[in-house]
DNA sequence: TACACGTGGCA
DNA sequence: TTGCCAAGTGT
């Protein structure tokens, strides 16, 4: 017999724990740029941006974002290349891509406004069950739990929920917790709460809990356990591939890029060549091999190694040997390299890894 | 269900 | 220095 995760939910006093946590959340939010106003637009915007990555890296590239694309409808009719530009740097590059085209069925489907009904939203690109709820009770005020990392944090210990937060069917759990507590009156803030008092109060480590608005409320402080919660099983250790890159220039001083491909990792993203290369021989050799049986280009590539760079992705770790030399422009015709000058590589969208052999190479070579 | 999918910050 | 993230979604 399963125990019942939710069985301390009876002892919330419903109507006191939402107001001790909206009125907190009225005096203590922070001034952020995306709360100015309930633009649906713009808070799906800034979901999308927030999922996985930190309030004070979104803010900046929020405000240029919505200077570029300051409309639904202009992102609808902005070109690709653009887009990801706008979001290089911010990682996790299939939700612009998801974004842009959720966007899109927007404009054409729905005469650019954003629908409100769960099965509507959820069935967009990229919006899954917690960026709807988040749009659905921040713009629109509808009583949906829009439930995160901070608010499973919270109310495993708020409710002493003993599941483990890393497994996606625990979710549905915390779910049902916020449609029994959910403020009808004012969603929207108190969802917002409940994230804010997650990222500011009920932290993961060392939670501040006498400053908490709702540490009454809360079984686990009552218990002593807070540090204990929430439990969160560890992922597994990135996997290393040793890669080989060259920088190439045409006799009239361009670099030679490449479009990845539309799939899979950092897709659609611009990139210098480069592949993972095997141990056990010359990466020089192995990368000249690759470029004439790849691209059917035939490279002159200098004798030793530019520079090396390490570049940390959650899941790969990639160690790049950075090769330079030359290549014929005229060769590069019909392949599916380009050749660009120094000026012109500022409009094309790189990963954060690319950036990096772009100027650690260029700092060597002049 | 488990894993792919980025990045910069921090203990 | 190394792990562990931080307002998740798609497959």
């Amino acid at each position: 017999m399963k125990e019942e995760p939710l069985k301390h939910i009876e002892t919330i006093d419903r109507e006191e724990f939402q107001e001790d946590l909206i009125s907190w959340f009225s005096r203590e939010q922070r001034d952020l740029p995306w709360r100015k106003d309930r633009d649906p637009y713009k808070v799906w915007v800034s979901e999308i941006m927030l999922q996985q990555t930190r309030v004070d890296t979104v803010i900046p590239y929020f405000n240029r974002f919505l200077e570029k694309f300051p409309t639904l409808d202009a992102l609808a009719l902005a070109d690709e290349d653009e887009v990801l530009k706008a979001w290089e740097g911010l990682g996790y590059y299939s939700r612009v891509r998801n974004l842009q085209s959720a966007v899109k069925e927007v404009h054409e489907k729905y005469e650019g406004i954003v629908p409100d009904t769960p099965k509507e939203i959820s069935s967009l690109k990229g919006v899954g069950p917690y960026t709807a709820g988040a749009i659905l009770s921040i713009a629109y005020g509808k009583p949906e739990p829009a439930v995160d990392g901070n608010v499973m944090r919270v109310f495993s210990r708020i409710l002493s929920i003993w599941l483990d937060i890393a497994k996606p069917a625990s979710r549905k759990v915390f779910e049902e917790a916020v449609r029994a507590l959910i403020s009808k009156q004012n969603p929207s803030y108190f969802n917002q709460a409940l994230m804010e008092l997650g990222a500011l109060i009920c932290t993961p480590t060392s939670p501040s809990c006498l400053l908490c608005p709702v540490r009454e409320h809360c079984q686990a402080f009552n218990e002593g356990v807070q540090k204990e919660l929430p439990i969160k099983s560890k992922k597994k250790a990135a996997r290393k591939m040793n890669m080989a890159a060259a920088v190439l220039f045409t006799e009239d001083n361009r670099v030679v890029i490449h479009k990845r491909p539309g799939t899979g990792l950092l897709a659609n993203l611009w990139e210098f060549p480069n592949f993972e290369v095997g141990t056990s021989r010359s990466g020089r050799k192995q990368l000249g091999e690759f470029l004439e049986a790849e691209y059917g280009v035939a490279a002159s590539l200098k004798a030793g190694v530019i520079t090396r760079i390490q570049h940390v992705f959650s899941h790969i770790i990639w160690d790049i040997e950075v090769y330079a030399g030359s290549v014929e422009s005229t060769t590069l015709k019909d392949t599916e390299l380009i050749a660009v000058s120094e000026e012109e590589l500022e409009r094309f969208a790189f990963p954060v890894s690319h950036q990096k052999i772009w100027k650690e190479t260029s700092e060597v070579i002049k």
